[in-house]
DNA sequence: GCCGTTTTCGGCCCGACTGTTTTCAGTCG
């Protein structure tokens, strides 16, 4: 039995307890779930179980019964009083542990095919306490959910929150309008858009929200909060407060719920109480206009909002211990680019000119494919000459700028690279990635990889797991022998930012942070507009704590050649 | 069931929207 497993059932126990009314425990069990869903190993390897966090022996004892036997009793025992699939239908908008169980009780049903057949027989507007418009809401969301991926790309988020913050500002009923929710946290990927805006006429706004063009339904509508779901399928939230309460609402609606539900008990500990409304003692006001002054008047240094996961960071504030996050202005040149030289659409001037001049880069590293790759368009020896010859008239154009001539290339199985290393000597940036053979033994994944960070013509270790959210799975390799590798032979690890790929992640830049890995955060960049993901990268990079010193493209070019 | 600069019992985040509702339960953020 797996971790996923187990916080499943363990979930599922949550659930069954609350059919019951059973206070507090649910939320005991909701948080072990949790927990074991965040961690990294897996349980059977861990011995000490009620060590961890919101695990104590009780829930341990039952996580051991789990994984010897497969089985756990109390489950079982639970199950049997009502014998339901539950992860099944608690996926249903509406349904909750009291309407499951009632429309268990009352009409045995126990799947979404018995919940379906119910609503279409209309056997459910018939039942006390549910109604037609339930029925309708149930039918409807079981008949349209066929495929929809529940989750999308962070970069939908943050392009479609700004489409729709332009699209409310136009009616001139939007003081201040900015995404929350994970889009701001930079989670990898979102569940939904959750938007908020400070307005003097709320209610006039929440008519201009919900009558968008891309509304496709109105899920809820009020004067304060209000949800759509998008002809593409997204839920978006927007909750609209007073200018002056802005500070606290940022604070609630950036969440995470485990950073919010801690934040707020630290305000009870201290006579306070917090809600999106402000910090209050005895219904006085003590802070709400902005978010710092949230934090400073608990005691703690401003969160920032990539941190907000509950997981050390509130410590760390009160501790005034919370790391300098790396910005954006500290990134001066990106260098991993493909140009019209192997498989990218742009010409190399104009990458040149936008890097310098809109992002106000120093250097770009040209990391077109080169040998071996037939399927990216690799360079030959003639095309890099040809490319070096280009890079070199423009560099004498520029005052303050450079190009780099950089190689991207393929790691074969044995960790040799995709070219000799004589072919490489005229290359001074190197990135060696995998793109091909994912499937080795972890041992031999591990083996290529060190290989490939102990050639000394390798400059970088390019989107190191080669995973695809949504798509492809990691390749799996021994994590610390890598990372010691990465350290011993002084080579940064990437971080790819291109949308799709955020490799390294955010949890797995974390760890090796702490093995003492430097990192290089890169685009991966095959047209113009990729080059602007380096905001993704920086988000990965900002989740993992890491510091302008951790990343080597914070530095001077002269320090990185 | 978990947890502890109000340490081993007594508390556990707080509020909006819907409709099942006319004074509130349930679900969701
Ligand atoms: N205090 C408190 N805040 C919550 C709770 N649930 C949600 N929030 C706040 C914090 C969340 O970040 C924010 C938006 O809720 P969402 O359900 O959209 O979650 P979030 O955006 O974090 O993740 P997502 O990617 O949408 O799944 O609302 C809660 O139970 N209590
Ligand atoms: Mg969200
Ligand atoms: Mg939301
Ligand atoms: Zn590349």
């Amino acid at each position: 039995m797996n971790n996923a497993e187990v916080a499943g059932i363990l979930n599922n126990i949550a659930i069954l307890l609350e059919m019951q009314d059973v206070p507090f425990k649910p939320v005991a069990y909701r948080r072990a779930a949790l927990t074991i869903t965040s961690l990294d190993t897996d349980l059977s390897k861990i011995k000490d179980l009620d060590s961890l966090p919101n695990i104590g022996i009780h829930i341990a004892k039952k996580i051991n019964e789990l994984l010897t036997t497969g089985k756990l009793d109390y489950y079982e025992k639970l199950k049997k009083k009502v014998p339901v699939n539950i992860e099944e239908l608690i996926t249903v908008p509406g349904m909750g542990p009291k309407t499951i169980l009632k429309l268990y009780k009352e009409l045995k049903i126990k799947n979404k095919k018995d919940l379906e057949e119910a609503a279409l027989k209309q056997k459910i507007r018939n039942i006390k306490g549910l109604g037609a418009v339930m029925e309708q809401k149930i039918l409807s969301h079981i008949q349209l959910e066929k495929k929809e991926e529940k989750r999308t790309f962070l970069i939908e988020g943050l392009d479609t929150s700004d489409e729709i913050i332009t699209t409310l500002k136009k009616s001139n009923l939007v003081e201040t309008g900015i995404a929350a929710g994970s889009i701001r946290r930079m989670k990898e990927t979102i569940g939904d858009i959750d938007i908020l805006c400070t307005s003097k006429k709320p209610k006039e706004l929440m008519d201009v929200f919900t009558k968008m063009s891309v509304v496709k339904e109105v899920i809820s509508k009020g004067e304060t909060k209000s949800s759509i779901r998008t002809n593409k399928g997204l839920q978006v939230d927007v909750r609209v407060v007073k200018q002056s309460e802005f500070g606290s609402a940022l604070q609630y609606f950036t969440g995470s719920k485990e950073h919010n539900v801690e934040v707020r008990k630290i305000a009870i500990s201290k006579g306070f109480k917090l809600s999106e409304y402000g910090l209050f003692k005895n219904d006085k006001l003590i802070a709400g206009k902005t978010e710092d002054e949230v934090y400073k008047a608990l005691g703690m240094d401003y969160i920032p909002p990539e941190l907000r996961e509950n997981t050390g960071e509130i410590d760390l504030a009160i501790r005034h211990a919370l790391p300098i996050l790396v910005e954006q202005s500290d990134i001066r040149g990106d260098l991993h680019v493909h140009s019209k030289f192997s498989d990218g659409l742009t010409s190399i001037e104009e990458i040149a000119n936008y890097c310098k001049d809109v992002l106000k880069y120093e250097y770009i590293g040209l990391c077109d494919h080169f040998g071996g790759l037939k399927i990216a368009n690799a360079m030959n020896e003639k095309d890099a000459a040809k490319r070096l010859k280009e890079i070199n008239d423009l560099n004498s154009t520029y005052s303050g700028f450079k190009i780099i001539n950089g190689a991207e290339v393929d790691i074969k199985p044995d960790g040799k690279l995709g070219v000799n290393n004589n072919a490489l000597s005229k290359f001074d940036f190197v990135t060696a990635s995998v793109h091909s053979s994912f499937n080795l033994s972890i041992d031999d994944m591990t083996n290529r990889l060190i290989n490939a960070l102990k050639n000394e013509k390798v400059s970088l270790l390019g989107h190191p797991t080669c995973r695809e959210i949504f798509g492809r799975k990691p390749i799996l390799f021994n994590e610390d022998k890598v990372f010691e590798a990465a350290v011993k032979y002084n080579k940064p690890l990437e971080i790819n930012a291109f949308f799709n790929r955020m490799d390294l992640n955010d949890m797995m830049t974390s760890r090796a942070k702490k093995r003492g890995v430097t990192f290089c955060i890169d685009t991966d960049s095959h047209a113009i507009k990729h080059l602007d993901y380096i905001r993704l990268g920086l988000g990965i990079a900002r989740r993992a704590g890491l510091t302008k010193k951790d990343i080597l493209n914070t530095k001077e070019v002269s320090k990185i050649l």
